[in-house]
This record gives structure tokens, sequence and C-alpha cells, in this order.
DNA sequence: TTGATTTGACCACT
DNA sequence: AGTGGTCAAATCAA
């Protein structure tokens, strides 16, 4: 499991080279591919190496979370659902690539902060009882972040956070120069999943987006989701891969927020049917996926194999400063 | 053909 | 009554 991490260590190392040597590079794309090639070779080994160990054998989970100081109680969570997941690991899972994304950090504007905003909505959903029941204000749990918009690409569109959407409405907010859309899982219907999320820029600052999300995803938990291995274990050895957000006390990581704009996943079944996972166009349509999207380290996927739309996966990971 | 998006209307809530 | 959230028909796109 050590040579693993000192592969992704490497990797990552190399990165921060490419990225230190952008400006140059940028005119040289043969040398810049192969340096590119390089990283995506260290990171498709580590990956399956990573398979390997974590499919045959839960106990290498311990160790590599003891080797990333992830804090015991965390292991013992007994679920955990999948915003919370991405949350966790947008506010902590950086430790192994801090340095490479330190340099991409410095274009997100500072004053840019997770939200770790909880509220209960406080009334009780009223069920109406006429030809056209709508539900509303239900008790459910409201998380708000805000999002860097992608700096290449459609800028227009809200980074992609690891789950499907279907967009089901759009509204003009009082006081707000631009509209709020409404997203529900794409999975809703199928396995009744009820995420839901809001999605609207700042008035002040467009390139930011305010992203609340409403519900849980329980379309993982489902026994008819289209998954190979149970869910569960998979959120909870996902959890366990993760870096303590205590690490860094007292201010969020700064590319923590930054891969909060990235959808890290993985894609289980190693090199087949490698999904796009960065997208600067948000929540495309879910034809491009099949099914659920799991949340963990994959930088080679992350960077190269943004196929969709206008993100550009090597863009999202090293932006430069110009706009 | 199927699924996603758009958009006007409906309805809950304050 | 005003505002925000949702529905659903029409439209678009793959």
């Amino acid at each position: 499991m050590e040579d693993v991490i000192n592969s992704i260590h490497h990797a990552c190392a190399l990165a921060q080279s490419i990225e230190s040597d952008l400006p140059n590079l940028a005119n040289q794309p043969a040398r810049l591919s192969l340096s590119i090639d390089e990283i995506v070779k260290i990171l498709s080994d580590a990956k399956e190496r990573i398979m390997l160990l974590f499919q045959n054998d839960q106990t290498p989970l311990s160790s590599f979370s003891q080797m990333m100081m992830i804090p015991h109680e965390m292991h013992h969570q007994p679920q955990m659902d999948a915003i919370s997941m991405q949350e966790l690991l947008s506010s902590s899972y950086t430790q192994t690539t801090d340095q490479l994304l330190q340099a991409a950090m410095s274009t997100i504007p500072l004053d840019v902060r997770t939200l770790p905003e909880t509220k209960m909505m406080g009334k009780e959903a009223i069920v109406a009882s006429h030809s056209r029941p709508r539900k509303r204000k239900v008790d459910v749990e409201k998380r708000t972040r805000m999002v860097p918009a992608p700096q290449f690409g459609n800028t227009e569109m809200p980074p992609k956070d690891g789950f499907t959407w279907r967009k089901y409405g759009q509204k003009e907010i009082l006081g707000s120069k631009y509209p709020r859309c409404y997203y529900r899982c794409t999975h809703q219907k199928l396995y009744g999943c009820l995420a839901k999320k809001q999605v609207q820029r700042l008035n002040d600052n467009p390139s930011i987006y305010e992203v609340t999300y409403r519900g849980n995803h329980t379309c993982h938990m489902s026994s008819t989701a289209p998954l190979s291995i149970p869910p569960q274990q998979l959120l909870l050895d996902m959890t366990q891969r993760t870096i303590s957000p205590q690490l860094s006390p007292t201010t969020p990581s700064s590319s923590t927020l930054w891969l909060s704009s990235i959808n890290v996943s993985l894609h289980r079944g190693g090199s087949g049917g490698i999904a796009p996972a960065v997208a600067g166009a948000s929540d495309g349509p879910s034809t491009s996926r099949d099914g659920a999207d799991y949340p963990v380290v994959d930088m080679a996927d992350v960077m190269f194999n943004n196929g969709n739309c206008s993100g550009n996966g090597i863009e999202s990971l090293f932006p430069s400063t110009e706009r």
C-alpha cells in the first residue's frame, strides 16, 4: 500500500512541476503530452492496485487510512449519504494533492468559502388532495455551499458535483440578477431518490454559484441500483480513504474549495467505461453516465477523461490565471 | 424513440 | 398578494 501512496505523491509532484512550467509547456505540446501521459500512467497503475487491494481484502483500508491519518471514528460511521460524502471529500480529501493544487488554487477568489450551513425547514408538508398534488416544505435538510464557476469552457454552468441531476425548473428570483435553477436527481423515478439541488449565481460575483442541496441521495442504496458491489460498503470505503479535515483545523484548505468544483469520482471496473469525471458544464444529461458516481480520488480520470461538454480536465486542474 | 430541457402555469407558504 | 417551488406540456437532442 505504501508504494501506491508513493506513486500518488510522485504523480502529484509531477503535476505540480507541470503546473509551474505551464507557460513554457504550453508551447511544447509534445513534451506536455509526454508529461501528462506519465502522470496518467502512474495514477492509473495506482488506481488499479488500490482497487485490487480493496476488492480482495478489507484490511488494507485500515492501513491506508492509518497512513493517511484518518481519525479512527470515521471507520465506524455506519453509512454516509452521498452528499455528505461529497462534502467530506471536498473538505478533506486534499492532503495528498494539496501540493498539486496549491498553485491552481491561487486563481480561486480567496473570499470563496464553503458554507456548511444547515437548516431545517420548520413546517411539515401539507399533502393536497386536489387533482394536482404538490409536495412542498418537507423536513428536508438544506446544505448550502459556494462553488466557483468553471474557468474554462462553459462558465455559465456550475461545475459537476458527482451526481446526475435533471433540471425541472428555473425561476427569476426577486433581488437576484440571475435565475435560480432547480434540479432533482436523475434517478428519482427509478430509485425514488429525493435529492434535489438549487443553483444560483451570486449577484455580486457571477463566477460563484450558490448551490443548495436538499435531501439525500438514496439511489445509491437501492438494491436495484446499477452497482456490482454493495454501495454502502463502497461509500464506507470511500469515507475511509479520505483524509481528516482536522488536519487543516483553522480554515478550509483553499484547495478543498477547488476540489469541490471537481467531480472526483471512481469508476469501478477499472479501465472500461470511463465516464467524464469533470465537466465545466454542469449536470449534463445522465445518459452519459451509468448510474451514480462515487467520489473518490481518481486523478487520472479527473485530469484526462473530461470528455463531455466544455470542461477541460487538465485546465480544471491547472487553470491559467488569465481569464 | 427516449430522455433532458424549457417555460408558463399552478400552488404552497408567508 | 407576492414570492418561491413544482408540475407538466412542448420542445429539443442524442
